[in-house]
RNA sequence: GCCGGGAUGGCGGAAUUGGCAGACGCGCGGGUCUCAAAAACCCGUGGGCUUCGGCCCGUGAGGGUUCGAUCCCCUCUCCCGGCACCA
């Protein structure tokens, strides 16, 4: 053996050495006495090579699961692809390649560069989402909620392109326009499926809880998006007609402060109140622009504008009439679409009310002072607001709390506490090709028809035609889709839709718990010995759609019986980004760096060590600071050179003492136990360049390898 | 606006969570080797004084608790991230 370190011819021959002996295979006999570590990483989107992101992230799932190798434990560390959706049909339209060859290809370099990167991977277990044996699972599970009535199918806007003639996704807009051509884009309905998320809404919150090690940031955001509000549904009558209008409110003990009200513009009762009170001409310009505007252009609209609607609610509460207005700020998709509006506590009733001069009244208690609550806001803006006294319309006082408010308007019968959620129904339906066709036919006779387990998959079309046209390739097929009905056998037609590529990846870690079975998805026994993962690593961009449905699916397969855990990931850890020069990197720069040149230069380790090192896993890399100058070795080299040396002396140096060198080791894993567990892999690092500095003077100071190691075990006697 | 996270040398960052602040690395300065450079190795490197033995000041700002605070509490400033007409 040389005592030179030539990082390259190092790293490929043990490389070589791992796959051979197959290393890194997971063991599934339950016999097996070693605790069990699933070390779990976030799949790759095969968009080309790998880039400086999966570097960073994959090193540190990598020293996660090679530590634990280490400690002895029975690790379960796979791979696979998440390779369906949009960028490989983009491909097929730019340049006539099929996505299968272009995703493919893509998958067969990243599988490459893993290897040559040094990964510890169960290719064993390797899967693609994109393969039928795969997304014949997802089917199956698709129509497994389809059973229990949690795949449903309802009208939604979708974005339109006039000029592309196409569906876009919301990552196609840009600005309101077209990605590909520029064009204004447009709003359509359709039909299309969903999956019933919102019945998992609180049992979503709930076990947050469960989550004992994410990032408080993440938690954080999966909460927010949950969004439970809790307040009361109130009902408003309209004066002119006696209709009750219901509102809901997070504000009930503001009921006495209420100084308009306000209609959603999409709200079923405008148009005919509308006509009644002879506003019509001047409110249906505003209901029509908003059912014109694309969802995006909706959102970005920012006016307090709005119509009086000529007619009055009555406050359930006083029996005050205040007047009705319609106003694009009130949010048909939340709540009840139509509110009550007090000023004086809410920033955006307040803006609405100095745009159309409308009264601002601040409720305070009895035994309250006016400085409380709205007071200032009001009086900062338009002087002293109208103060009023929580009184009922009989004059007597009411209780002050909110939950006394809405005590007494339940007994009044004006009203009962409710409950709202900002989580909408995930929708999964893409009008496109490469994604898991859904598996239902819709029967002229018998309505929408599973297609029976046993004819999965529906498997794609190799001859679908991907230039821009009005229908997606599946529908456009000439015979795809006609099938007779499994249930009557008559003409029938296939769903041409294909699945959101977030259905794959909310179940395919189960999938590596069961490589290759044909019975299921997966074998409950498998699944249930190697999860909850132990430990999920992969980028924040994922904070909440893909971890939120990997979640919903977990508690979803846990009603069917299917898996005995509720929460798949308990533990998160997600990588900060690779930055250059304080920004991202990118194409219009010119500063993006690759991986895979820097590693065939300097070696996979040295490559893994300066991104660990770099900084905490969680903190971004800015590899303009870390990267060597052109002429030089990363830092790092160096370190690699001394422990090479020092191990190579100590191996083979006179009086080599293997036990201590083994008791070496097992001091060096536990000295950085801690500090590996919770992803500190600098600290690591540090403490392991300072036994190998101290390894280095034992040594030059005419010491063997059992004075190194006696040196050393001292050293770490404290830890 | 609401929510979450931060702030330590020229730089990335340590400090076993209340016990010698600045570990380790980068960078920089000096040296050995070399015709020269790179590599490698050695010494130095928070600031200010210094009689060369040390002394004083220092973790965004101000206050508090404590024998003792980068760490705990209060107030403020600035930075980063998420959501955003969600009633």
């Amino acid at each position: 053996m040389s005592r030179r370190y030539d990082p390259l011819s190092f790293e490929t021959r043990w490389q070589r050495v791992w796959a051979e002996e197959g290393l890194y295979a997971a063991v599934d006999d339950p016999a097996d006495p070693r605790p069990r570590f699933f070390a779990l990483d976030m799949f790759p989107y095969p968009s080309g090579d790998l880039h400086m992101g999966h570097a960073e992230a994959f090193s540190g799932g990598d020293a996660l699961a090679r530590y634990r190798w280490m400690r002895g434990d029975n690790v379960l560390h796979p791979i696979g692809w998440d390779a369906f959706g949009l960028p490989a049909e983009n491909a097929a339209i730019k340049r006539g390649t099929p996505p299968a060859e272009w995703t493919e290809a893509n998958i067969a370099q990243q599988a490459i560069s893993f290897d040559r990167f040094g990964m510890s991977f169960d290719w064993s277990r390797r899967v693609q989402t994109c393969d039928p044996q795969f997304y014949r699972w997802t089917q199956w599970l698709f129509l497994r909620l389809f059973e229990r009535g949690l795949a449903y199918r309802a009208e939604s806007p979708v974005n339109w392109c006039p000029k592309d003639a196409t569906v876009l996704a919301n990552e196609q807009v840009i600005a309101g326009n077209c990605e590909r051509c520029g064009t204004a884009v447009e709003r359509r309905e359709l039909t299309q499926w969903f999956f019933k998320i919102t019945d998992y809404a609180q049992r979503l919150l709930d076990d947050v809880d469960l989550l004992v090690d994410w990032p408080d940031r993440v938690v954080t955001m999966q909460r927010n998006w949950i969004g439970r509000s809790d307040g009361a549904e109130v009902s408003f009558a309209i004066e002119e007609t006696g209709e009750e209008i219901t509102i809901f409110t997070t504000r009930p003990d503001t009921l006495w402060g209420a100084t308009f009200f306000v209609f959603a513009v999409e709200h079923p009762a405008v148009r005919r109140l509308a006509e009644l009170a002879g506003t019509w001409d001047r409110v249906q310009p505003l209901v029509e622009r908003a059912e014109r505007t694309s969802l995006v252009e909706r959102e970005a609209a920012d006016t307090k504008e709005g119509v009086a609607l000529g007619v009055h609610a009555v406050n359930p509460v006083n029996g005050e009439r205040i007047p009705v207005y319609v106003a694009p700020y009130v949010l048909m998709g939340y709540g009840t679409g139509a509110i009550m509006a007090v000023p004086a506590h809410d920033q955006r009733d307040f803006e609405f009310a100095r745009r159309h001069g409308l009264e601002v009244r601040v409720v305070i208690q009895p035994e309250e002072g006016p400085e409380l609550d709205g007071a200032t806001m009001a009086e900062a803006y338009v002087g002293p607001g109208r103060i009023v006294r929580s009184d009922r319309f009989d004059g007597t006082p009411v209780p002050a709390s909110i939950g006394e408010v809405v005590a007494w308007l339940d007994a009044e019968g004006r009203g009962r506490a409710a409950v709202h959620f900002r989580l909408r129904d995930w929708l999964i339906s893409r009008q496109r090709y490469w994604g898991a066709p859904i598996p239902i036919v819709h029967c002229p006779s018998c309505g929408e028809v599973a297609v029976p387990d046993d004819q999965l998959p529906v498997e794609l079309p190799e001859d679908a035609d991907f230039s821009l046209g009005g229908e997606s390739p599946l529908a456009r097929h000439p015979t795809w889709k006609h099938v007779a009905c499994p249930s009557c056998g008559g003409d029938a037609v296939r769903d041409t839709d294909t699945m959101d590529t977030f259905v794959d990846s909310s179940w395919y870690f189960l999938r590596y718990c069961s490589p290759g079975y044909e019975e299921g998805p997966f074998r409950r026994e498998d699944v249930d010995r190697w999860m909850p993962a132990n430990q999920y690593t992969g980028g924040v961009e994922h904070a909440i759609l893909h971890l939120l449905y990997c979640r919903f699916f977990t508690k979803v397969l846990h009603d069917l019986g299917m898996v005995g855990f509720v929460e798949p990931f308990p533990r998160l850890m997600n990588q900060g980004q690779v930055i250059y020069d304080g920004g991202s990197m990118s194409k219009s720069k010119g500063n993006i760096v690759e991986p895979m040149p820097l590693i065939e230069r300097w070696g996979a380790d040295t490559m893994r060590l300066t991104m660990l090192f770099a900084g905490p896993f969680e903190d971004d890399i800015d590899w303009k600071l870390i990267e060597p100058p052109p002429d030089r070795k990363p830092g790092v080299t160096s370190w690699l050179g001394r422990v090479f040396a020092a191990v190579a002396e100590a191996a083979e140096g006179p009086d080599e003492e293997p036990e201590a060198l083994v008791r070496f080791t097992h001091r060096s894993v536990r000295a950085v136990t801690e500090d590996m567990d919770r992803f500190r892999f600098n600290v690591a690092i540090s403490k392991l360049m300072v036994l190998t500095n101290e390894i280095r003077s034992v040594l030059d100071a005419g010491g063997g390898a059992r004075e190194a190691a006696r040196a050393l075990t001292q050293m770490l006697a404290p830890l």
